[in-house]
DNA sequence: CGAATACTTCGATAGCCATCGAACTAATTG
DNA sequence: CAATTAGTTCGATGGCTATCGAAGTATTCG
């Protein structure tokens, strides 16, 4: 038997899952009736759904008290989504993207652990500019000025990098349709740039909303 | 509106279009009725299904005489199958892989484009070895000493380049879990190796059939 | 031309599954 | 302990869609 991808798709391809899905793009664990309003749907719904999601292996749970947490199971899972967003928006070609929340998500937002959005690509250029990266169109690595670059900002790379994640890479941005970066690096950004609290992720979407100073010392740490 | 992914994956999550799907993995544009064929359903139903994928835009269309030839629409999409592949083997974990025809299909396959499977991720690996390749585990660049080695092998690196895609990439492969070679070059080592006769695409798979005069010259070619 | 092949369109049918109301378990709170 | 909150299980319903038979169009072949 070959791997079965009909499970799959068919798990993605029904919209309240799907919503579900793209809500825990933003990386934060949520529980299932946070997941339940998400999709629009009832908490029974909601059950029955997540526990398809658990038992495909899409998602994990962590029962903490009377709450359950779900998240991705992983990069692979949160990959797989990007993926889907990159070949419908593809798709699409002229979609009409309005309304104030997709000008937010356009802007900033979190895939899965890594920025995304106008502000995400812009960093990325200029650290190919800055040739911190060696960009080779859809793969990349980290310089030795890049490194250095990055330890000088207090990212602690052995910590960083260890295990089998590499250090910096590419992800395509469904927005922009250009490279973020993602990645160990991508990672340690992101949980920077909140630690110092430039910016708080938004409660009820995957986007990431900076403070006007916060916006303004993003830049100039990274010389945007 | 978001980009629709649930879309893409109800299209992907029937059983008789992801066997279509998986057919065309192959890279060969197949016709309607062998699509029917690999799928075991009705020409009539096979239709409707292929029209769906076409206006889902995951495939696309030749019209040639009385024949319609389907394919997949690109690389994004091929990606999107291996990228489901992984998930889901990822996910059985010791799956049970017997028969003869997964045999074939785990020694060596045909990507999209490009060969995969156990000999594939041999020649990678060898391409790392010898620092043709430098590859930091998700991304990798052709060296000069690796370019020069397949300018000698005869390969036309400027035509085979060229556009936007990338001339060297690391694929990541189902059966192996190990890395094997995408991109342009990938694409080319296959068609010198079909075009040399050493192999043959399999009629009704996936399955890349060496002869085993082919084999040693492949193996001594690059030196496995 | 007539016959065969490739494919599509149009029903009708049948099975699957998303949905929610109702009733349950389980943990927390006061 | 009773009341509230979080989540599940069960059963009924309704809608969606994969399926194929039958009949249609288009193309090729002899």
């Amino acid at each position: 038997m070959e791997p079965n991808i009909a499970t799959i798709g068919s798990l993605v391809g029904d919209q309240a899952r799907s919503k579900m899905l793209i809500a825990l793009m933003g990386g934060k664990a949520l529980t299932a009736t946070e997941l339940a309003l998400e999709a629009d749907i009832s908490a029974q719904t909601a059950s029955s759904h997540l526990a398809k999601l658990v038992e495909g292996g899409l998602l994990v749970v962590r029962k903490q008290g009377r709450h359950r947490y779900f998240q991705l199971r992983g990069e692979e899972v949160a990959g797989l989504i990007e993926n889907m967003f990159n070949i419908s928006s593809s798709l699409s070609e002229e979609s009409v993207f309005t309304g104030p929340k997709d000008k937010n998500l356009r802007a900033s937002r979190i895939c899965y652990d890594h920025m995304a959005g106008k502000l995400a690509t812009q960093l990325y250029e200029s650290l190919v500019d800055k040739q911190f990266i060696k960009d080779n169109i859809s793969e990349s690595t980290l310089s030795e000025e890049g490194k250095q670059f990055f330890l000088d900002l207090g990212a602690d790379l052995s910590e960083v990098s260890g295990l089998k994640r590499p250090l910096c890479k590419p992800c395509l941005d469904w927005s922009e349709r250009k490279s973020h970066l993602a990645g160990s690096i991508g990672k340690w950004v992101l949980s920077d740039v909140i630690q110092r609290k430039w910016a708080a992720r938004d409660l009820n979407s995957r986007a990431l909303r900076f403070s006007d100073d916060g916006l303004k010392a993003f830049k100039k740490r990274y010389g945007l």
